[in-house]
DNA sequence: GCCGTTTTCGGCCCGACTGTTTTCAGTCG
């Protein structure tokens, strides 16, 4: 089993217990050993046979049990009873905003509602209303959950599925049959949502490829075949399809698997009047038809090809010209990690400059920084800043913009910060008009530099908040309001086409891990990916400037 | 269920908003 697996399991268990009113510490400690397993460093089965489990934060004598029997046994009894008593479907219900816990119990318990489809056929028979507590808008939140669902057609994030998907390929590379091979469709393109993983492989074998996906751990059933392409399931729901071609034809193949459908056929229509002789790379395909390499983000039809042909395609941003990260959380707040932690793990990426932007005192859960507690930050930054040489700590803050628009630190403590990130963690469902206010406002405080995850959405869970973009892009482009491309996989918000009207607008951006924990700058890729289908080039992202030009930006 | 101790139990988990209520339970960050 994963990591990923035991933490998912272990949040299982958390949504039952609490859907079952369980004790909340004895749930909280479930959330919080999955949560340490999820950021674990090292792989889970290494721990368990070095007997080294019980040194993960918050695993105890009882979910160490429970965790080594899913190793060793593949599952979890416990797990096992307490899905007998709560079907996954009512799990599922949890993902509808506005609908937790005790609404799910109550309808499951009264209406013996056990999955979405149904939970959807009552709401729309007005039958949710009847419930006690419940009313016309616990029916409207199931029905507007449900086209949210819907509407991404049980797509996942490619923060689940690229590491998935690189897994399989390097497995698949170790047989020997298998002479290439590539991560090809959507998630080459960087798409944030995909519907499955394509691997393109270069093999003369298809038996012995069949043999190899047939022994991959992570595979839970073939659904077709045929010497050109297999076709099946992985774990958490994924399908994929490995597709088979000879080496004369991997470049081409790669090409092919690789565009958006309107960006392919209008390659392909030309190739059939210009047929391929040899080719060894796919930038050789490009070249034959006159054009430029087109990198796999952009080929989408959205302009790219006329750019390419006329050889006027910009560089894009790519993940060697980040030189820091502006959007970091400690242990001061809800980080994981000491300050020095942090730094450490961005030296080791070779950054030259991190910022530290712990929560402000509003946000309370999030054990936000009083004004006394980020003057005291600031001293200790200060000192440990003393003892670096190429590298440098910015003072900053992740300051919550309130509800009418001031924010939560007054005008004269964030004058004395090198970094002012504001974003909006309450009040998400303002009317348009005041939300854009609301965002407006906080962009037009001097002292405010960036404004993060500015929509708010989170995929497959929650959507953006009603905003007038066009009015918060002049405002942030008129006021020199940096805009956060926020990496983390399950925001990447602002989105591509966002980014790509404010690069239009003059706007300037930030690619931004908000890593929680050490591991999380790790995910700086998955916002260079969405930077690079915004089409933003190095100079675009503030990060990648150095650390001289960027301070005198932040400070003007 | 975990943790730490003035060590075997008591503390851990805050606060605003929302919707359904008529004083409050549920959700969420």
């Amino acid at each position: 089993m994963t990591n990923r697996e035991v933490a998912i399991i272990l949040d299982r268990i958390a949504d039952i217990l609490q859907i079952k009113n369980e004790n909340p510490f004895k749930i909280q400690t479930y959330r919080k050993a999955a949560n340490s397993i999820y950021h674990l460093d090292e792989d889970i089965n290494t721990l368990k046979e070095a007997n080294r489990i019980k040194e993960i934060p918050g695993v105890g004598k009882a979910v160490k049990a429970k965790i080594e029997e899913m190793i060793e046994k593949g599952r979890c009894e416990y797990y096992e009873r307490l899905t007998d008593e709560v079907p996954a479907g009512v799990l599922e219900m949890l993902s509808l905003p506005g609908i937790g816990h005790k609404t799910v119990k109550t309808i499951y318990e009264q209406l013996g509602i056990d999955n979405l489809d149904d939970l959807l056929q009552a709401a729309e028979e007005r039958k949710i209303r009847n419930l006690p507590g419940m009313g016309g808008k616990t029916e409207y939140n199931i029905k507007k959950g449900m086209e949210l669902l819907r509407q991404n057609g049980g797509k996942v994030t490619l923060g689940l599925a690229l590491p998935l998907a690189e897994n399989f390929r390097d497995f698949l590379l170790e047989s020997k049959a298998v002479e290439k091979a590539s991560i090809v469709g959507s998630i080459r393109r960087g798409k944030s949502l995909v519907s499955d993983i394509d691997i393109l492989v270069c093999s003369v074998s298809y038996l012995e490829v069949l043999q190899k996906v047939n022994s991959y751990k992570g595979l839970v059933k073939i659904l077709e075949n045929d010497p050109s392409c297999i076709k099946g399931l992985l774990t958490h729901h994924i399908e994929f399809e490995v597709i088979i071609v000879p080496p004369q034809d991997y470049f081409s193949s790669m090409v092919w698997t690789t565009g958006s459908k309107a960006h392919r056929q209008i390659l392909f229509e030309d190739i059939r009047y210009s047929p391929l002789l040899e080719i060894n790379n796919e930038n050789d395909f490009y070249n034959h038809l006159g054009m430029d390499y087109i990198p796999p983000e952009l080929r989408e039809n959205c302009g790219e090809i006329e750019l390419a042909a006329a050889h006027k395609l910009s560089p894009l941003l790519s993940i060697e010209d980040i030189k820091g990260d502006l959007h970091i959380h400690s242990n001061w707040s809800d980080g994981a990690h000491e300050i020095k932690e942090m730094a450490a793990a961005a030296k080791s990426l070779n950054y030259s400059y991190i910022a530290i932007t712990d929560h402000s005192k509003s946000l309370a859960i999030s054990g936000g920084l009083n004004e006394e507690r980020i003057r005291t930050q600031q001293l200790v930054i200060d000192k440990l800043n003393e003892e670096e040489e190429d590298f440098q700590i910015l003072r900053g803050s992740e300051v919550d913009i309130l509800k009418d628009g001031s924010l939560d630190y007054d005008d004269e403590l964030l004058k004395g910060l090198d970094v002012v990130i504001a974003s909006v963690h309450s009040n998400f469902k303002l009317d348009k008009e005041k939300q854009s206010e609301r965002i407006m406002q906080a962009a037009k405080n001097k002292h405010v530099d960036i404004i993060a995850h500015l929509t708010g959405r989170l995929l497959n869970r929650r959507s953006a908040y009603e905003l007038d973009l066009d009015r918060i892009l002049e405002t942030a482009a008129k006021n020199n309001t940096i805009l956060e491309i926020n990496a983390h996989p399950d925001r990447l918000d602002i989105d591509e086409n966002i980014a790509r009207q404010a690069k239009e607008m003059g706007i300037k951006m930030a690619v931004n891990s908000d890593a929680h924990h050490k591991q999380d700058l790790g995910l700086m890729r998955y916002g260079v990916t969405s930077a690079r289908r915004g089409w933003l080039a190095p100079e675009d992202v503030v990060n990648t400037w150095e650390k001289e030009a960027l301070f005198n930006y932040l400070r003007e």
